[in-house]
DNA sequence: TGTACATCAGTGAACGCGCGTTCACTGATGTAC
DNA sequence: TGTACATCAGTGAACGCGCGTTCACTGATGTAC
């Protein structure tokens, strides 16, 4: 019955899982472009064709690699939110940049695989779409939280909004911040995307020569944007 | 003598020329790893073995490619840097700023083979830094200028620079624009980072579904990096 | 519980492809005297 | 200016490689009655 079928199925999803490591490894080692069904197949002891079982084509596999990877990031910078007391709201800022860097740095072929050029002839199926979402949402989330706090620096506001920027933040806040004025989304989108190219930048090797090792600007550009953000530092705590 | 001599040289430069050409038609067409010499040598009607008389692998084209793509990126910055007033500090960051988006958009591969995930297998020689560092040279040209000026807002300046930061800044401005403070320098290379940043996410899909189209969103970020970066609005002319 | 059938996982061979690179060669272009 | 030789560009065949995907198949696992 279901515990028997449960069996076929258990081992299929355990095959399936064991699939995907074995690509992850060899994403780990040899990038994207060089990930093959044949030598996971080869690397698992079976033959190229059995995979065709579990995954229709080399692009599904891809893409189940490129959902993982957003997950495993995502699930590092809501991780390292949630162990912040939620009124740090600079403290929660610092802590999911660091948690982006530390992931990047640790799956450096990962992170070039989402967020990196393109893979050539493949495009991204709507399915990577929510979990592409997740640490964009979880920045918004704390700048949501900082506005409902009154605590957000009010002359952080540059200057006003085009009526379509306008339009575009309003529209992106509604969906997944409501209530967050637009011009404070776009402070957001700023420091995320500065977050973002100064990770590249390290990870592809822009900074080398320069500013490298980057630990100290990493830590200093997060500062000034969270000057940016218009997020204070922690207030004290209530008193007694 | 020389003249037949550059009779048969002339001949070689101008197919070097052309196997650079069909190669970054490919480029453009199909991205960095779909790059084949094979291909390149049949759409030229050579045979691919002939190619070898001009690059001696693989790499060394793409190599020629790099290095184009980043002259190609710096003569435009440079040119819109100094199609501006030079006193014009901030309309000169807003025209290299619009200068790197304009040639992202129009040669997105070229602008992955550099600004993207670095080709597997691939790593970059001595001979492309040189022609890598001249778009933040740039940049730091225009911060000298302003700071040389004394237009800078001197309260753009953050929390002061750990050691390690100020010492790598330091060096820094001190090889490619002395007298530039690390502190300035430091606030550049966040301008720098975000602005690439930026573009990447547009050009690599990330931007899709939010602030999509991204004009009035660059414009916006462009100005809110001025102001970061301490650069007023251009001085009124000089009074007669 | 036992039998007859359906579903599924994995095999092994094959198709067809394109790639980078090497090598011995021919014939044209350039050089020295 | 003319001849003997050296240099160089381009040819064509071949090597060895790995890839994604298809297909008819065997045998094990699961299902219905």
């Amino acid at each position: 019955m279901s515990a028997t079928r449960t069996a076929r199925e258990r081992a299929r999803a355990e095959l399936t899982q064991e699939i995907k490591e074995e690509a992850r490894r060899q994403l780990a080692a040899e990038g994207a472009q060089r990930l093959s069904l044949r030598a996971v197949a080869r690397e698992l002891g079976m033959v190229s064709s059995a995979l065709y079982r579990y995954f229709p084509s080399r692009d599904d596999l891809l893409t189940a690699l490129i959902i993982d990877a957003y997950q495993s990031i995502a699930a590092r910078v809501e991780d390292a939110d949630a162990a912040r007391p939620p009124a740090d709201l600079r403290g929660r800022w610092r802590a999911m940049s660091r948690a982006v860097r530390e992931w990047a740095l640790a799956h450096p072929h990962e992170y070039a695989l989402v967020y990196g050029s393109p893979v050539p002839g493949y495009s991204a199926p709507q399915e990577t779409v929510g979990p592409a979402g997740r640490v964009p949402i979880a920045l918004l989330r704390l700048a949501r939280d900082a506005w409902a706090s009154g605590t957000l620096s009010p002359d952080a506001d540059g200057p006003p909004l085009s009526p379509l920027l306008a339009r575009q933040t309003e529209q992106v806040a509604a969906a997944v911040a409501p209530g967050l004025p637009g011009p404070v989304l776009a402070r957001c989108a700023i420091g995320w995307t500065q977050l973002f190219g100064m990770i590249s930048f390290e990870l592809f090797g822009h900074l080398v020569g320069s500013l490298d090792p980057s630990d100290e600007f990493f830590a200093h550009a997060v500062e000034r944007m969270a000057d940016l953000l218009g997020l204070l530092p922690a207030p004290p705590p209530p008193a007694a």
